[in-house]
DNA sequence: TCGAATTGGTTGCAATTGTAACCGTTGATT
DNA sequence: AATCAACGGTTACAATTGCAACCAATTCGA
């Protein structure tokens, strides 16, 4: 029989653990408040700390699948949150951008998200949130070499 | 205006993200070979690395919701990988345990963790993955204790 | 320059999921 | 004992999701 094997420290089966835990519970600071869903949120959240962008790119850059960012998009943008133009020299791209009102949007939920995090790192210490993305960002660098 | 946000350092994003990317990169190594998805893979690997349980307890101990462990335990069961008997005592709970071929298949599969979480530990160096899971565990406590 | 392959994005459909309501059992209050 | 709340677990139903197939536009290659 190979060496023992603990769940407890299988780093997949962690990092769904604390995601799942702590998407509860900051979704719980904005779901009810803004009627938001967390595609919608991470959309809005993508184009307001980035700017303009297609929804590829909103897709890449926050791990999507591509789906998800349509629906979202198509959300906010009923909801006068975001608007699309399309590019002049690639036709089938189309950029997005948020507008007055989902701009206002995002500033307010992003100040929850400051709050939020801000109390966490009161609790966890300085720089113990630094600490842990630069791991991740370790694993994910890790992950996206390995094809 | 308040000061400013960046959504790639904001933990709940960056945890999210970072456990898809894993989670994605590990399922490829079982959903084929073994088809069995998430959920199944998360009772399959509590019951085998901390033996007999209860439903509640598995969902408790994953932080998996209890209709999804409820229909993980019965797909389990119908494949003969595990096994209910209920408690004499008090006749609502049901304790769970692998059968032979569940823990032979928990023992196949975990061989499978292991050897990816040691090549993720060979590309990250020595002691990186505790370190991170040392912050996992942190984070996870401050939420739990946050009511 | 024509056709095949690729890309950005959407949609139909099936599978996965969460919510709420439920069943039977147990514990607490009286 | 009788009632009622709470608990373990399941299930019906609705919402969310992902896959695959698709459309239109663009690029690649012979």
């Amino acid at each position: 029989m190979p060496p023992s094997f603990d769940l407890e420290s299988f780093l997949p089966y962690r990092l769904n653990r604390a995601a799942e835990l702590i998407s509860l519970s900051f979704a719980r600071e904005y779901k009810q408040r803004y009627q938001m869903t967390r595609p919608e949120w991470r959309t809005l959240a993508a184009l307001g700390s980035a700017g303009r962008m297609t929804a590829t790119e909103v897709g890449a850059h926050s791990n999507m699948h591509k789906t998800k960012v349509s629906r979202a998009v198509r959300e906010l943008e009923q909801r006068r949150w975001l608007k699309r133009t399309e590019d002049d020299a690639d036709r089938r791209v189309e950029h997005l951008e948020l507008t007055a009102a989902g701009l206002k949007a995002y500033r307010e939920i992003a100040d929850l998200a400051r709050t939020y995090q801000a109390s966490l790192e009161q609790v966890l210490g300085a720089g113990a949130i630094e600490r842990i993305e630069a791991g991740l960002a370790d694993v994910e660098r890790a992950l996206l070499a390995k094809t």
